[in-house]
DNA sequence: TTGCTCCTCACGTCACGTGAGGTGGC
DNA sequence: TTGCTCCTCACGTCACGTGAGGTGGC
């Protein structure tokens, strides 16, 4: 009828509420350019451009103030938002993992005992808390041979998240970094100074990785397809996780899980 | 005067606000049995200890309205409340992750390009973060010949903490799990089938773990005195950590570290 | 006239923080 | 009279959800 998109319309779109753009109207992050004769909000195409980079920015978690911010002044207020921003989350999710600490020591305590009389439960609970963990990250590191060959199969094979890759003056590679959900796995080159070996050469591995995934099938076939060297296909395993195995380069065992639903 | 504690008394005892203590007369979770002429709060024994309790399932992490179910009826609706808030800290800890990820790539991306036109950067932005990793957690799993040995020396030596230790129907340990801030850490059984050995018996490691602490000079302190086979001793290295290393009792190297404010 | 979409208030959320304006006891 | 502690409203926070009550176009 008139050009531009009612609420509604957008609405659906975007997959947000009529109610969430109202929301962004009034706080004047959002208003559209056009109104009907009835009053009807009229989107036009600039304003849905806005819309689409709003959303993107929700997603990264930012504040509608940090958005307006950065929406308005992109090139230097962008950067350092998403850098507060970045930092003040790896703060809250530290302390999510101090909270997760002490809910999994109360949890096995009530799984210990047996329904003790609640006024202990709640002293056993009192000493438990008290005793905070100072250990805030655990970060794996594997040795290998080829830092960069074992990066490139770990990010396109096993769809690890790619990382840092630091080489040093001579163009070699010294130091990998992949992502895998909460946090990264180190790659570290060979050093006998240290007792550090390759799989490979040891012909046996001290440790191995179990990654966990949302689905552990679908995982299985695209690392499949890309060329992983299966060790064993997915299983229900008793231990409560549908799991599958394959070998990286060198020799490393890797575990990929999805839990199942009991 | 009087016998019973005023709000102000209570609050810098317990580190609250008056203004929260009031607020839990408000909402009825914690209202002072008595009050003085004047209308002042009197707190009586019985108060403190109800008040000691709310800090208590507080720092858990509770909201007000299952800590007041909770000190109602503890011995059914405290397991509960303790199970519901953990798994839904899991899911939370576990999104947030996920804005982690998209905000890492993010800053790689910043750093990488000398800063693009607002545009552009948007523009690679949203390709970035349509791509989520389906990637959820990592758990390293490190190989000991004696996991039960290795779990003390974890938990008693560097101060990890104690997670479950499963014993098949002999009493021998087959299965560790310590925890060390952000997550667990496995301890596997020596496997030749899966190529699994331990790095005592291989004369070299092919894995070792950073875990970040609080303080790693306390931390040394405290691991050296409790028996720990210094690697190294703290020092500032130059990719931005103080960190030290020990070995365990079967040879893996653990470094320990804490970020050098810069 | 019936549906449908739209409109503008306006209260509720969660656990308090932050004044505003005022009173009783030493 | 001066300080100090206390009191009771009451608005603000963050990003909307959820009605309430009503209007314009097909």
């Amino acid at each position: 009828m008139t050009d531009g998109w009612q609420v509604g319309e957008l609405a659906r779109a975007t997959g947000l509420t009529v109610r969430t753009l109202h929301h962004y109207d009034a706080i004047g992050l959002l208003s559209p350019s056009d109104r009907t004769p009835a009053g009807y909000r009229l989107y036009g195409p600039a304003d849905v451009e806005r819309l689409y980079r709003i959303c993107l920015l929700r997603r990264l978690g930012l504040s509608l103030a940090d958005i307006e911010a950065a929406l308005d002044a992109p090139e230097w207020s962008l950067p350092a938002a998403i850098r507060r921003h970045h930092d003040e989350l790896d703060r809250r999710l530290t302390l999510g993992h101090q909270l997760q600490h002490r809910l999994r020591a109360m949890i096995t305590e009530l799984d210990r005992a047996a329904p003790p009389d609640p006024a202990e439960l709640l002293d056993t609970l009192e000493e438990m808390t008290m005793l905070d963990s100072v250990v805030q990250k655990r970060i794996a590191i594997l040795v290998y041979a080829d830092i960069e060959a074992a990066y490139d199969h770990l990010v396109n094979v096993f769809g690890l998240g790619a990382g840092l890759l630091e080489r040093d003056a001579d163009g070699r590679v010294g130091h990998g970094e992949v992502e895998a959900g909460d946090g990264v796995i180190w790659l570290h080159r060979v050093s006998p100074e240290f007792g550090l070996d390759s799989p490979r050469s040891l012909g046996a591995s001290s440790a191995t990785v179990m990654v966990m995934v949302d689905d552990v099938d679908a995982h299985f076939d695209r690392a499949k397809a890309a060329g992983a060297q299966i060790a064993y296909e997915p299983v229900d395993q008793p231990y409560g996780v549908r799991e599958y195995g394959a070998r990286d380069p060198e020799g490393f065992l890797w575990s990929f899980a999805t839990p199942l639903d009991r």
